[in-house]
DNA sequence: CTCATGATATCGTATTACGATATAATGAAC
DNA sequence: GTTCATTATATCGTAATACGATATCATGAG
């Protein structure tokens, strides 16, 4: 478990390859499937932002940002867009009036649900095909 | 193993969404570490497109776009930029003078290898922290 | 009350992936 | 060996979007 750095090999790379390679393609399987339901992929990430906040049906702009991996502003502008495709509502928080409630429309729920209907089997085999182990591991 | 479609529950899109935000977050990190020694992560990937091409040490443009998931031309445009900052080149092939064999620049494989950089630590863990099991999984 | 901090919002800009289209080489069919 | 469909790469204008800089407004500490 040594921390020092080392500089990959020719097979190494190849392995790293085609571990990213599978990455990129499940995510645009999905990018697709929400394509494919009238919704951009930023989208439906953002719904999935939403619906996946822990113990809430409702997440802070800022909460998303972080979510995304992106700056706050560009979380901003998403939800705008998310709002005026009829896909989420603002909704002030009570307590703290900085705070905004980023909610799901029915229609926004809906069409989570569409992108998020996927197979069994598919779920099942993600741990799998996404997955890096180097030569040698234990 | 059924292929029926399923309608996941509010803990299962917490599940999902946590997934995909250490995917994210893991995607992130490469980014930054791209854009710390000077290139873009789009032209990190294509190096990597390049060195990680099985049994090669080039790729052609369309194997660039295939590994990238993008349209051809795109990977074109990427390659010009590549290009432009030294980090690769294009060489004709020989017998089929459609085809360009792209490959690395010493630069460029210097880049990569800076960005490749890893810890053992952080490749050893990549399969236990990218990984999805749903609940009740064998 | 003042002010630093935090949360969200606005706006102009730059990057980039894309569709449509073009150029050029290959190979098959006749 | 000429024609033509196919394949590989390239060009160009456009649209989407993430960003930095900046602004607005609420909160809480002192």
């Amino acid at each position: 478990m040594s921390n020092r750095r080392v500089r990959l090999d020719k097979k190494e790379y190849e392995r790293l390859a085609a571990f990213r390679a599978t990455l990129r393609r499940f995510v645009r399987r999905t990018e697709e499937r929400a394509r494919a339901v009238g919704i951009t992929p930023q989208q439906q990430q953002a719904l999935l932002g939403v619906m996946g906040s822990p113990g809430k049906d409702w997440a802070s702009v800022a909460e998303l940002a972080d979510f995304l991996q992106v700056r706050h502003n560009s979380a901003v502008e998403l939800v705008d867009r998310c709002e005026k495709a009829g896909l989420m509502r603002r909704v002030q928080d009570e307590s703290d009036r900085r705070l905004v409630h980023v909610t799901l429309t029915p229609k926004g729920k809906s069409v989570l649900d569409q992108c998020a209907e996927v197979s069994w089997a598919e779920l099942h085999s993600l741990g799998r095909t996404i997955s890096f182990a180097p030569d040698g591991e234990e």
